[in-house]
DNA sequence: AATGAATGAGGATTCATTCAT
DNA sequence: GATGAATGAATCCTCATTCAT
């Protein structure tokens, strides 16, 4: 067997296992030696493949906001075009990213971005994009898009944070979500 | 001076400076030392008189939402019949628990309930308490009382959750819960 | 109430309660705290009185000791002239001294005086005492005097030691040294 | 040099470093990072081997109680039928295990059985070892085996008490013993 | 590529001791 | 006489990180 091309399966490997590690502790005081334990292989090796602790949660966090586009693209691409605001609901609360590791460490996240800048800055972008797509969703549906999209967004985070408190179960948050979204189009007429 | 009588001004000045420290540095990763200089103390002391990290992370918990009990009672007590709602959702936003700080030790809080079971069960205690006083003012102004505070409580966090990433910065905070409960009563009819 | 002549009952309580609190550990690893807790005031009391922990643990040693000569000296004093050795195995295994926490503590204070010059000084007063009374008692019973002090010596200290792993339970103690000393005497004929 | 296999070394002279340490203070207050450097290591290293501080005693304990096990071993093997008993008594003060570093941290080792469970597991093992060995070379030669063999026993422990006061020093330990063996015996008949 | 070896720095916690009242 | 207040020093232990192989 070749051992070449070790290096994106190790790599992945250890986003993985931080992101379990992380949802698992309920906290960022996860060690590198736990991490690399998951992912089977030594904390020398994480450290030469990432350079740094920093850098293995900064990487992890990429994955999760990645995986919460790829989701919410996924949605769009086959939503029909009046039902662009739902398919966003639904994709953010896709089982895919919505697993209790998952809500977990993105709560930590948040936390993180509090001292990490460039943690703060992927927090950004996620947030910017979401509000673009929601802006564009409920153009033409209520009265003020702009508005409109930070309520949803607002309540999509204030959904998820309910449920990292609930260790990750929470039925009924996409309907939850919906709900605010036609309340706000129905309040237009 | 006198030395005596101590403790509730040391217990005190340690809830504070671990409310200040923990949102100076967006992070539970403080030291005993750190919250002890900052309240004027030896760390020695603050063991003396809390017993230990967790506790005194604790009482500064309790401390936050019991500051948060306050601001909502007292806003609901000058509030008018049918101004219930729009009290508390004030009073979620008073100045007094709305600073940086604070809504950055809220945000680590709500992490370290994910370890901490009494920390989980103090934030649970706040959630019923909210939810109650919501369902109790939306009671006869929408058709879903406990679907109408769940929206609310919900959006209450969302909004607190966005500040906590800008740094505390949100102005418009309250305006916008504001909307949210207008939509979902105008729903009703 | 006078509070006059406080300081002897206090002395004592906290030697009473430095013997009880390092046999309870079964460890010199007590504090001052412990100690004057267990003797019902305060620690700096404790300091007060007797300077250092140090000297506490010095005043505990003395008692134990001081208790174990006078248990010795009073069974020689009501012998009759050819029972002293008797008499002396007896007063060392009398109920008085030979109790687990003293066991305990005197296994300590040996520990203390592989440190602790002026605890060696006490333990060899102790060790000479002893040695000079058996000498006197074997005196024509014996035909080395001398030689046989040192094994009897040596049994009640080894029998001690054995008490000291189990709890502090060995019945048949006395008996066994008293065997001893019968068969150095035998061996003589 | 190989960095390799490195463990079995690094944990004997940890082993070691543990029992000069002991020796030398005279006490089991003897901090990991002193035993480290006695064994020219850090601290950190230390733990990383063992695990923690009562491990590395435990396993200082048991290096001594086995040195002291295959020292008598070694005597019996070579003891001609009739001279086991003499062979015990002097295996027990072989040179090899009779130094003031190992007398001093075997009395240590009684006070750590005080607390430790399995510290007074592994004494306790010791014990019997020499009891029944002692039994079996009584056999035949005294009227009560088990009584002699706990006089033996209770002998040579408090030999070695006298040792641990005297820094080590104790010529004619093994005499002693001998002659409380041949008084034994010479009871008999 | 991969890892065991190794460490320096740091943190929670304990405790003897001192001091002001 | 008696104590609560207060602390500096010390200790165990953890961990990110580096290095030699």
């Amino acid at each position: 067997m070749p051992r070449i091309g070790q290096e994106p399966k190790r790599r992945a490997a250890l986003v993985a296992a931080t992101v379990e590690e992380i949802g698992a502790k309920g906290s960022l005081d996860v060690t590198v030696g736990q991490i690399a334990k998951r992912a089977g292989m030594s904390s020398a090796l994480a450290h030469h493949y990432f350079g740094g602790k920093a850098q293995i949660f900064l990487a992890a966090m990429r994955h999760i906001l990645t995986q919460y586009s790829l989701d919410v693209r996924s949605a769009l691409a086959s939503a029909a075009p009046g039902q662009r605001l739902e398919a966003i609901i639904d994709g953010s609360f896709d089982e895919n990213c919505f697993t209790p590791a998952a809500i977990s460490a993105w709560l930590n996240f948040y936390v993180l971005a509090q001292r990490d800048e460039e943690a703060a800055r992927l927090l950004r972008i996620y947030q910017r994009r979401l509000n673009s797509n929601l802006v564009h969703a409920l153009r033409g549906r209520c009265n003020d898009p702009a508005a409109g999209a930070a309520v949803i967004a607002a309540q999509i985070d204030g959904v998820y944070l309910r449920a990292a408190l609930n260790n990750g179960d929470m039925t009924g948050a996409a309907a939850q979500v919906r709900g605010v979204a036609r309340a706000l189009m129905g309040a237009r007429a």
